[in-house]
DNA sequence: GAGCACTGC
């Protein structure tokens, strides 16, 4: 691995680390666990990762692996990264928000860094900046150059040398297979019902090879495979037969286990998959690859700041990585559900995804890093100037930033150290003032993870009914409260019980179960909740609580959230105030079917209609009194 | 009466 020729190059010298950087927590754990094996040392001494919520680091580490965000995250205390003397950002082709945000910041840091090596001559390993936080602030420190290596799986190298001005590129060939691609004559107008009809003509005409074919989502891969088993009825009985695995993120992970493991003898298996299969995860045995062509992806309008989900076709970079995934074990084939002239039509690479979404939380990390000027800021491909002044306006509203656009202190230097959306920072501090502090802690964590409850469709009363014990009249926030604390009342009776940690947990996951809980959503929340819990009580917040006071509550939801209100029109609908959109209520909101005059909420989603989930009921007169610098000239 | 790809601090 090329960590170890750095350090045996000598760029762990003086105590300096070789840092490497992963977009997903996974790789950088396996990765670090092999170089650690290769270099025949305990992992966590000279090699350690470093992830949020587990660190295998030590004093001891030279060659440190991370993911991108945490590095970030680093630079608010050390923003001239000064420990690392290289840094290797790596699957920087995937240009996750992080990665993008990251690279404009290390070539700041390696201008910097460059200047202060050269004014000062000498070069000191040990710069004090204790006082200070910011790269401005840095400024006459000592500091050895930085250097950098980007590694990237695309073809369009020249962009990344580009941007660091002209550096040079280095080809590198993978290990990998040929792969046969083959193409549709005809446009397929149902890529679904293609992909069934190629499924078949795969495991009826071709050699053995198990067959991965990439869907859009839950729902396509669910109906998917009630066809593929109605036909595979059909049969001749002399055929093999058909085993699907489904595999997909929010699928329990005894079930994804199953795409991993062989075929029955006799059968071929069938993986239908989402995206997780393009890169996060590899499964063996794939000789055959279906793509239809088609992905979903993130869509961001910064005009009206609405997030949605749209499926759209995929981009060439995108349809070779798939393709590629049948060449890993030996020769392999690629069917793509379209014609080459469609091929060719396709966007040569995926829009980064820091130009289809909110970058509230980008800009507010700039800004602590003491980059005042957003605009101007050398992103490698800049989102637009729209998106750009709409996140510094909600900033403003938010008060993490002043008039003139300045981190204001305290309220934004809190915001910006805490790992958390900037609506939900904003939320804790002023909970503070409203005593509970405690209660919007839970809020916070649980909507800060993916969806709590778990509906699985033929226990949809049963889960109905375990969810009854938790509901609040008086919304969801209130409701995932109470879920929040029966479940640490059940790992707190399990603790009197002298269990250990392990017993515990099982406990836990059982309770979860028996609760209809998802448990895998519920663990990270209460990882969330305690990082966050030292957040606030090392910024010398008290963790008050409301006790049973629940007006007090939906009080501060309102002063908090003032910008997610929306009003109950006669019709039956809803206006939000701020944007004067038309909504509805989910249905899986505990409100649903009641009238509520006015909610507060936390997530505005389109799909078939504009969907706002996670409501409160409030006094519509509160908004005047709590937010009056928004709601005071209204009515 | 809906349904959400994937990451990450």
């Amino acid at each position: 691995e090329l960590p170890q020729f750095l350090y045996d190059g000598g760029f762990c010298q003086d105590g300096k680390v070789i840092g490497i950087t992963q977009p997903r927590r996974v790789a950088a754990v396996t990765v670090a666990k092999r170089v650690a094996e290769e270099c025949n040392d305990q992992l966590g001494r000279k090699v350690g990762y470093s992830i949020r919520f587990d660190d295998s680091t030590s004093n001891a580490t030279r060659i440190k692996y991370m993911t991108d965000g945490l590095l970030l995250r680093e630079a608010l205390l050390d923003p001239l990264l000064s420990k690392y003397s290289v840094i290797v950002v790596d699957e920087a082709h995937e240009r996750t928000v992080h990665t993008d945000v990251l690279l404009g910041l290390l070539k700041k840091v390696q201008h910097s860094r460059c200047l202060h090596a050269n004014k000062n001559g000498k070069i000191s390993d040990r710069p004090d900046h204790s006082q200070s936080s910011t790269l401005k602030a840095c400024q006459g420190i000592k500091i050895a150059p930085l250097k950098l290596i980007i590694m990237s799986a695309s073809l369009d190298a020249k962009c990344f040398s580009d941007y660091f001005g002209g550096a040079k590129a280095v080809h590198i060939q993978g290990r990998q297979y040929p792969v046969d691609t083959l193409y549709t004559y005809q446009p397929e107008s149902d890529y679904l019902d293609a992909t069934l009809v190629t499924i078949f003509q795969i495991h009826l005409e071709e050699g053995p090879g198990d067959i991965l074919a990439f869907l859009t989502g839950q729902e396509e891969i669910e109906s998917l495979e009630r066809l593929i088993q109605e036909r595979a009825r059909q049969l001749p009985a002399d055929s093999s037969k058909i085993w699907i695995t489904p595999i997909y993120s929010s699928l329990p992970s005894e079930q994804q286990m199953n795409a991993f493991k062989p075929a029955p003898s006799g059968a071929r298996k069938v993986v239908l998959a989402t995206n997780i299969a393009e890169t996060s995860v590899t499964i063996p045995g794939i000789k055959y690859v279906i793509d239809p062509g088609m992905v979903k992806a993130r869509a961001y309008n910064p005009v009206t700041g609405m997030e949605s989900l749209i499926i759209i076709p995929v981009s060439k970079a995108q349809a070779l990585q798939r393709s590629g995934r049948a060449g890993r074990e030996g020769p392999g084939k690629c069917f793509r559900l379209f014609q080459e002239c469609e091929f060719d039509k396709l966007a040569e690479s995926t829009i980064p995804e820091i130009k289809r979404c909110n970058l509230a939380n980008v800009v507010l990390q700039l800004k602590a890093l003491g980059i005042d000027d957003i605009i101007g800021f050398d992103f490698m491909e800049k989102p637009s100037r729209t998106s750009i002044l709409k996140s510094l306006e909600q900033l403003i509203l938010l008060g993490a930033l002043t008039d003139d656009y300045k981190l204001s202190d305290p309220v934004g230097k809190q915001m910006a150290r805490l790992p958390l959306d900037p609506m939900y920072s904003k939320a804790l501090i002023v909970s503070n003032e409203f005593k509970c502090l405690e209660e919007m802690l839970i809020v916070v964590s649980m909507l800060s993870v993916e969806s709590i409850f778990f509906t699985p469709r033929e226990k949809l009363e049963e889960a109905r009914a375990a969810r009854k014990s938790f509901e609040s009249s008086e919304g969801d926030h209130i409701t995932l409260v109470n879920v929040y604390r029966a479940a640490a009342e059940c790992l707190e009776k399990s603790k009197n019980a002298n269990a250990k940690e392990k017993t515990m947990e099982k406990a836990l996951n059982r309770w979860c179960f028996e609760n209809f809980i998802n448990y895998r959503s519920l663990r990270h929340a209460r990882d969330v909740h305690s990082q966050i819990q030292g957040h606030v009580q090392q910024m010398g917040l008290n963790l008050s609580s409301c006790g049973d006071d629940m007006v007090q509550f939906r009080r501060c939801l309102t002063a908090a959230f003032f910008l997610n209100a929306a009003m109950r029109q006669p019709d039956g609908s809803f206006r939000a105030l701020a944007t004067g959109q038309s909504v509805q209520m989910h249905p899986s909101s505990v409100l649903f079917r009641t009238k509520p005059d006015c909610v507060i909420f936390n997530e505005l989603v389109r799909t078939t209609q504009n969907y706002v989930k996670n409501l409160t009921r409030i006094d519509p007169l509160w908004l005047a009194e709590l937010a009056p610098q928004y709601y005071a000239t209204e009515d």
